[in-house]
RNA sequence: CCCGGAGUAGCUCAACUGGAAGAGCAACGAACUGUCCAUUCGAAGGAUGCCGGUUCGAAUCCGGCCUCCGGGGCCA
């Protein structure tokens, strides 16, 4: 005997007369005393059950997993319930069997105003609801397009490992004590990035993977600690034939969830230009409110401010601001580095005729300046014109898919004065650009591109250094002695020495990807089990201390941390 | 680490300038044979996140802390 014989949502008129098992959670219960009317619930829908005064409808309650056996009826007309899909139907049950009772909730089923803390720590109660059904199996089906395309384009599905050898460069790593190497780690694979090379190397031709990484950095909205990312990688290929892949994974996509494809190929704007027009590399290209730059106009300004600035940046908004809002304004653009932010009509009386003319600016709009260093002021502005753009409300419904390109390939490393990577130490210069100097890198581009969707950076790729002389000039350039760069990359080295063929590839989020796609607003609600943003997981307790004889076998002391409750 | 917001019944929220902590839903008891998030009646439910201070009196004001959310830093 089965548990059941159809799933509660798939009842229909064609199955009257049949006597039917059917299984599932008490969503609703009706009870009149003489007659009880029950809503059965599983993830296709629900069914009316109807139990008479000797089928222990009474006992039940909210959650309580049953088993009824009954012959399905026609409703009477006036009794069909139009909001369900087995509104013309319902059970007539003969017997009832309880398979599994339920404490009362901590909050209703399918509430979808109750906090995201209480949602996670019940989360088994949550995913009863149709917004985790809907996303996760979402998630599920965007996978499965993915991987249909890349099969379909013959990518080759290789398990590369999560324990791997730390980086000290780039996101923290999260470590693993090993018990048969004490005082040794592995780090968790922050991305398989230099596995794939080999695998490129190796004569794979055509990588991918659904791979899990892992980054000990604070977490956010779009961000965790583990995340997934399509990672894939080509030999022998050009820019243009990874992005081609790329986007073919992402229409993949959304043809498996239903939903209409953005148009291909995706537009593509340059670094420079997202930098200086959006003051960001992952510009949100649903709105306008571009970045504009006034420095020539008030170069010989008689107002200091702007004349003595390295550079004088504005947006126009269309809005005019009071003295409160300005100041508010004003103090974030602090928080965010800036001097100040000047509001151009209160400076105006400081302006020349042509220099207020050279702003442009619309009755009942207002520009907003920031005189500062070239990068201040993009920064500055670049976050402003979201924050506005949003509290505006001035982001239209669309879907906007774009490319960068020409990033450099180097960029300063404020901590230790020296030069670091932009994005890894294994992207390609452009061609004809693989000799540098490197004490002054800054003027080399990369060979490296990044998807944009609505202003969330999906992921990036890359063509790869496949000359050795090439890599080892970009360690050098980073700082890294011969040795040092041996000891940690030696592998990687050796590697490029023994046949390595030009190769690129990519890697995108795969539930900043879906939780876009869901339109959700961040992946919590796109993972089953995600931690919360002081890194704990409310659902499990975890992480939890570890008693000190654990520790010692992994070879590791833990540092006496304060007790919050003594505190 | 920094900035901002939030924390009142199991859940979601009220409580004006400091003046007796309240509602809906859930849960509990009861009535009811056609409801559909049934209805009606009844009873119950609270150290207002924690610690301290001001006050005749604090959910409300002040200080410190905790937790969550958003963001900055950080994050190929």
């Amino acid at each position: 005997m089965s548990w059941r014989d159809i799933q509660c949502g798939a009842l229909r008129p064609e199955h009257v007369g049949q006597r039917l098992t059917v299984a599932g959670w008490v969503d609703t219960r009706r009870d009149h005393g003489g007659l009880v009317f029950v809503d059965l619930r599983d993830h296709t829908g629900k069914v009316q059950l109807v139990l008479k005064e000797s089928e222990g409808g009474h006992e039940l309650r909210n959650e309580f997993v049953v088993q009824a056996v009954g012959e399905v009826a026609a409703r009477a007309p006036d009794a069909v319930n139009p909001n369900l899909a087995t509104g013309e139907v319902e059970i007539q049950v003969e017997s009832l069997q309880i398979l599994s009772r339920s404490t009362p909730l901590p909050f209703q089923i399918g509430d979808d105003t109750v906090e995201e803390t209480t949602r996670l720590r019940y989360r088994w109660l949550d995913m009863r609801g149709e917004r985790m059904q809907r996303n996760l199996r979402m998630s599920h089906a965007a996978v499965a397009g993915i991987r249909r395309t890349m099969d379909d384009l013959g990518f080759v599905d290789i398990w590369t490992p999560a324990m791997t050898r730390g980086t000290p460069e780039g996101a923290r790593d999260f470590l693993v004590p090993v018990r048969l190497q004490p005082g040794r780690f592995f780090a968790l694979a922050q991305s398989p990035q230099l596995f794939k090379q080999l695998c490129m190397i190796g004569g794979f031709d055509r990588y991918y993977q659904i791979a899990t990484c892992f980054r000990d950095e604070d977490l956010r909205a779009d961000r965790q600690f583990e995340f997934r990312q399509l990672d894939l990688e080509m030999a022998f290929v050009e820019r243009e034939e990874v992005l081609d892949v790329m986007e073919a994974a992402v229409v993949g996509a959304f043809e498996a969830v239903g939903k209409s494809a953005p148009a291909r190929p995706f537009p593509r704007i340059s670094y420079d230009e997202a930098m200086s027009k959006y003051g960001s590399d992952k510009p949100d290209l649903r709105f306008g409110m571009e970045i504009e730059d006034a420095t020539a106009a008030t170069r010989g300004s008689e107002f200091g401010v702007f004349a003595n600035a390295p550079c004088v940046r504005y947006i126009v908004v269309p809005k005019t601001f009071s003295r409160a809002e300005h100041e508010r304004l004003v103090a974030l653009t602090k928080e965010w580095g800036a001097k100040g932010l000047a509001l151009l009509s209160q400076v105006a009386k400081f302006l020349s005729e042509q220099e207020l003319e050279a702003f442009g600016v619309p009755d009942g709009s207002s520009a907003l300046c920031v005189a500062d260093e070239e990068e201040v002021a993009a920064h500055v502005l670049g976050l402003l014109r979201l924050h506005l753009a949003r509290e505006l409300d001035l982001i239209p419904d669309i879907d906007v898919f774009h490319w960068v390109f020409d990033f450099p390939l180097f960029e300063k490393d404020d901590e230790y004065g020296g030069w670091t990577f932009m994005h890894h130490a294994f992207t390609a210069p452009v061609k004809g650009s693989e000799v540098w100097d490197p004490s002054n890198p800054g003027d080399v581009r990369g060979q490296h591109y990044d998807l944009v969707w609505n202003g969330w950076e999906l992921g990036s790729g890359s063509i790869r250094i496949h000359d050795v002389d090439v890599q080892e000039r970009v360690f050098k350039t980073m700082g890294m002695t011969d040795d040092e760069a041996k000891s940690k990359f030696g592998f990687l080295l050796d590697a490029l020495a023994m046949g390595a063929p030009p190769h690129g590839g990519f890697a995108m989020g795969i539930e900043r990807f879906v939780a876009l796609l869901a339109g959700e607003p961040d992946i919590r609600q796109i993972v089953a089990f995600p931690k919360v943003s002081s890194g704990t997981d409310p659902l499990t307790g975890a992480p939890t201390p570890m008693p000190d004889g654990v520790l010692a076998e992994s070879g590791i002391r833990a540092l006496p941390q304060e007790d919050p409750a003594k505190a």
